[in-house]
DNA sequence: CTGTTAGCGCTTTCAT
DNA sequence: ATGAAAGCGCTAACAG
């Protein structure tokens, strides 16, 4: 197996010293139009690649910027970060990505571990117990862009604005007549869990309304997790009339409960998607959802790190909030009128419309 | 901001030299057990990582795995990545994971950036203009794992067999009478393709039948095209009266197709999904799928690279096929009773148990 | 068992 | 404009 040709032999091949070749590929400093000929030519003809790794050594740059999500593949996240990665291969990086299970320790262990593989930049998504000081002893070392995560005031980010997502689609529900909504959304602990509970109370406090605490479920993220919670739900006594559902996997379990129990949507339950996917698009009915644009929040991240990673430039904590929106379709009716016809047909047609963008 | 320690400063904190500092940590060599914990000690102290950078400029071996794939995103992909991360993690490797968008050039380039990244080894799924030999002269530099891909004699790599899938699911469905089935599977270039298209024919020839090629379809993998595609067939003279579809975006197009021109599954139509996702589970009636285990791909794929991975080993070409399954759901019904009850109820019920697993 | 030393491949002064 | 040389942080070979 024959070695990789260093610079030193294309060095030698164009009859130039070291230094002048590195000069030569790299265009810097005073170098002469011959000297970069003669270089060029010799390392194409050797087939020559630098070695990011040495090269690496001495900048102290790897040119490549760790990510850190509970789980890359799920739909919510991995559209996300192909944007990011996008955005990122544009301006010359390369994206490592790893999955924190949402575990503290997994995370700080990896941070260490991309800290020691020497990143020039972090991304991070919501993690267990999370603390903005934490996050700040990681940026003090390492330029970080956090994601839907508290941060300090020293701290840079984007955030989704769940509150008002919530605020609104809890709102639109209860117009509907619906007052037993539930709520499944994981992690109570983390930042978009806590905004969502925020504003879905306060919707029903807006009202002099107190919602049901026994409706707010859900701490997991799992299918069969959902479904058995749902299903519990829809047995007891008050039975929710309608559902708030985060993502894949519980919207998943709440619709199988849902049709397992024999209730039709919406004549029977009115559901809202929270974070559009291809299950709540497809769906029949299709899923009223309340999401937000992916890929800017994607683009977003990129932009802030990016700003970030040049050293000189003072690092001023930055944010940028982005908004959600209502897609309407045809989830959702009154809660007065078991087995009636759809209420919001108006508001449907023009759902639609909307849905094409999506 | 202060500088991270070095090495040298950890072995001039515990009073010893470079050198047994560095063996200390590394336990490697003849050290005393006083020398570690000394070391250990200030390095802990000092709050030491050390430089993955500089210890892969000296050991020549990163820790860091290349895996490039069309659309990391992509449901059928996102799995088995979660899989292979998981498998890598646990050996102590980490992932770098980048989109070839099915470019060629792209993935030439970034075979090149991970090469200079000098990554230990390379996984790499199916890509537009595959050849084997291309592989093989990566593979003599680089140990490399392909997936789905063509290889030569002395390729190593995981495969599914795609074609006696494809050849059974339309078995199936010639068996319920269904003469005029399209299969819309995109990148007939592909191997997964290639080999879906050559078990689909294979299964009309068995009895004598030749499929019409207008039916096979489907060049691209986006949900509008798939959409106007299955609309185009279902208005023509000869309309389907079965679908075989690859994936999310694929499937999707089709259900709104079939959904848009006021036909019902199973009744008007039968669909089949190859590979198996969120939305044919959850679809009403949900989706009878040809899949397969996309966590055993990643174990095995992981496992391959690992083993290729000592560098004394000789890299033996090794390679493991995985077969696929069908999962009878609701999806499908004989084509002679349109309208008419579903004739396989009895398969559905043990489909139903299956399904539990998936 | 431990200290010293030579590089890994590259960029970047510092002379010339 | 170019060559020589230092050194990034670490491991491994070599003396002791």
């Amino acid at each position: 197996m024959k070695q990789r040709p260093t610079i030193k032999d294309v060095a030698q091949a164009a009859g130039v010293s070291l230094g002048t070749a590195s000069r030569a590929l790299n265009r810097a400093g005073r170098v002469s139009e011959e000297a970069i000929a003669a270089v060029t030519k010799a390392a194409r003809r050797l087939g020559y690649e630098p070695d990011a790794v040495a090269q690496s050594m001495r900048t102290r740059s790897t040119g490549v910027i760790g990510l850190l999500v509970s789980d890359f593949a799920n739909p919510l996240y991995a559209r996300i970060i192909t944007s990011v990665e996008a955005s990122m291969q544009a301006a010359g990086y390369t994206l490592l990505i790893a999955n924190t299970h949402n575990d503290r320790k997994r995370e700080k262990s990896l941070i260490d571990t991309f800290r020691g593989r020497r990143v020039d930049g972090l991304i991070l998504g919501p993690c267990e117990i999370e603390s903005a000081e934490f996050l700040e002893r990681v940026d003090a070392d390492l330029p970080v862009v956090a994601m839907d995560r508290d941060f300090s005031a020293a701290g840079t980010g984007v955030h989704v604005d769940h509150y008002h997502g919530a605020l609104q689609a809890t709102r639109y529900l209860l117009n509907l007549g619906h007052t037993e909504i539930a709520l499944m959304t994981p992690g109570s602990i983390l930042r978009p869990g806590r905004d969502r509970i925020a504003g879905f109370e306060d919707a029903f406090r807006e009202r002099g309304l107190t919602p049901n605490p026994k409706l707010i479920r859900a701490e997991k993220s799992a299918m069969d997790y959902a479904f058995s919670e749902a299903l519990g739900l829809l047995s007891a006594p008050q039975a929710p009339t309608a559902f708030m559902c985060l993502g894949t996997r519980i919207l998943s379990g709440v619709l199988q409960a849902l049709k397992h129990s024999g209730r039709s949507i919406p004549e029977d339950a009115s559901v809202v998607s929270i974070g559009d996917t291809d299950l709540s698009q497809l769906f029949t009915p299709a899923i009223t959802s309340l999401t937000w644009d992916f890929e800017a929040v994607g683009t977003a991240l990129a932009q802030l790190l990016l700003k970030r990673l040049d050293r000189d430039h003072k690092p001023e904590p930055e944010r940028i909030v982005l908004t959600t929106q209502m897609v309407l379709r045809e989830s959702c009716a009154s809660a007065r009128l078991s087995k009636a016809k759809v209420l919001d047909a108006g508001r449907q047609k023009q759902a639609q419309k909307t849905d094409q963008k999506g």
